[in-house]
DNA sequence: GCCAAAATCGTTCATTTCGACCACATCGTC
DNA sequence: GACGATGTGGTCGAAATGAACGATTTTGGC
């Protein structure tokens, strides 16, 4: 039970043609077995090997696991249960992000979204857990500050790589809008729900961090957006956020959907403000944001 | 993700023959991989260092990712002003910048870069330039927070794709660390200083916003970097700031090169660090870069 | 286990690129 | 001006590439 490729897989992530993939497994230049009902595959070693022997690079990564540089440990036995493998990556992603190393996190990154498919799982997961991680870290003098910041730069970095990897939302989408509000400059939240509302096909627009709630309101009544997510991980003035929210609430049309998130919220603060739905994480709203915006390309809205 | 481009492409992007682009190519002077089956390839980031190495301007689209949808015209006679074209682009993408559109931007950019060729032309006269414009037409009310804040994540956005247009840096290269003060929560400037420096083949990492001086020492001992950078929009305390920069500098090794730029550092305030250069945008910064790690590859000297 | 959808097969065909060669222009030197 | 060295643009048959097609296999849901 070892990994195979199909021609097409490697025809992506060499970026050439399938027709030109399949002339090279026939020429023997990529060493090929068959189905038995006589499809190529490309078993992972070989490919590799043909990688490293004919110096090429991928362009495009791997829909499956690889590294592609160093590091032929970690086989990883199939065997093994896949939830164990999922930790040690996590783990591994830690690492890497308090070493500061982008392309490590990078590989590891596509690797958990080839082999998991989620990004709302890879942003909690990978992502906001390592982050929360890194903090605690900090706080008990066990990092850096400066290891902490580079994280949330490695971090970004990768956010935008895998927003790259989503297909193109259609403009007939329906838009969604979101940002931190003031004083409130941390940015990855905000950036990761952008990156999966897009997953769920919302046209997704990040306004950034620190934006007052006058400005959303006025950015809500301009581009009239289905959906408004606000990730609220630190509130300055509690009582002057809690107004400027009400007042926000009032402006706005009914219509549209209020998601909130984020540290900032707590359980005493939360009853105070009105909103259409609270998540905790991405995973929660991913499932609401697709319950609201099915999917679906077909038609029959009813039921399930 | 990364683009290809055939010879006949390169070629007419230069309008010059293919055969010349195919002797550049076998001469090393256009760095090129080949097909299993014997065709150049030419990766896009080394042929946008080609261009701006020898000074090469575009002169035909490319038909990659570069497509210039939202202009029809401009078909650029050599007759017009290159410096008007050039004032149109930077009008359109500021324009671009507060609506919004990411598209456009992106397309702006890469536009730019294909045809001037020099990234840190670009960090100014498009980005740097626009993001200020932006900012006074919020002071003076001609424009929502929302907007500017947004396109801050835009050109963040922008920056991120050119850094993949990069050709990868070599380990052998001088390492150089940045970020941006306590208190100073603006990105995009220290974004710049990475890409530009990694353009000019630093191994550049940005440890983002907001790091405490003590902890950039912390840094600088750790990673022990050639070149230092500092960007300085705003600061909260000054006297605080230059009691920890003057700290800072009595700490960390002689030999790093210290660079400091942005508009925190009024001409009251310089006087009193000590630091090697100053930098009042991104082209000085490749000039002083460059003077220190100079990036010409060797000769050609191959053939046979 | 069965069925429909998706992916891959082998093949053919048009287009592109290769490598090698040649004609011509532009130099700098004698 | 003759000369060689060098760079450019063009042509040619051979080879490689990429896209298309109907037929077959694999996949995934029930």
């Amino acid at each position: 039970m070892e990994e195979q490729l199909t021609t097409r897989q490697v025809a992506e992530a060499l970026s050439v043609s399938e027709s030109s993939v399949k002339r090279w497994c026939d020429r023997g230049v990529i060493p090929t077995v068959r189905t038995v009902g006589g499809h190529r595959r490309i078993p992972l070693p070989q490919f590799l090997e043909f990688l490293q022997e004919t110096d090429r690079k991928l362009v495009a990564p791997l829909p499956t696991s690889l590294k592609t540089s160093s590091m032929p440990t970690a086989p990883l036995g199939a065997g093994k249960a896949s939830a164990e493998a999922q930790l040690d990556l996590q783990r591994e992603f830690g690492q890497s992000l308090r070493d500061g190393d982008l392309a490590t996190c990078r590989e590891l990154a596509l690797r958990w979204y080839a082999q998991h498919g989620g990004l709302a799982q890879l942003a909690d997961e990978l992502i906001a857990s390592n982050m929360e991680l890194l903090g605690h870290q900090w706080e008990q003098g066990e990092a850096q500050v400066y290891q902490e910041r580079r994280g949330c730069e490695i971090c970004s970095t990768i956010i935008h790589e895998l927003n790259r990897l989503i297909p193109e939302v259609p403009a007939s989408s329906p838009l969604a809008l979101g940002c931190t509000p003031s004083g409130d400059p941390y940015c990855l939240a905000s950036q990761l729900a952008e990156l999966v509302l897009r997953e769920s096909h919302w046209r997704a627009e990040n306004m950034g961090t620190n934006v007052p709630l006058s400005s959303v309101t006025a950015a809500v009544l301009e581009k009239r957006p289905r959906l408004l997510w606000l990730s609220v991980s630190h509130i300055e003035n509690q009582s002057a956020f809690v107004d400027s929210y009400q007042e926000m609430m009032r402006t706005i049309p009914e219509h549209v959907v209020v998601v909130i998130g984020g540290r900032g919220l707590t359980d005493e603060l939360r009853p105070r403000l009105k909103y259409t739905a609270h998540c905790d994480n991405m995973v929660q709203l991913t499932s609401f944001a697709r319950a609201l915006h099915g999917r679906r390309p077909e038609i029959t809205a009813s039921d399930n």
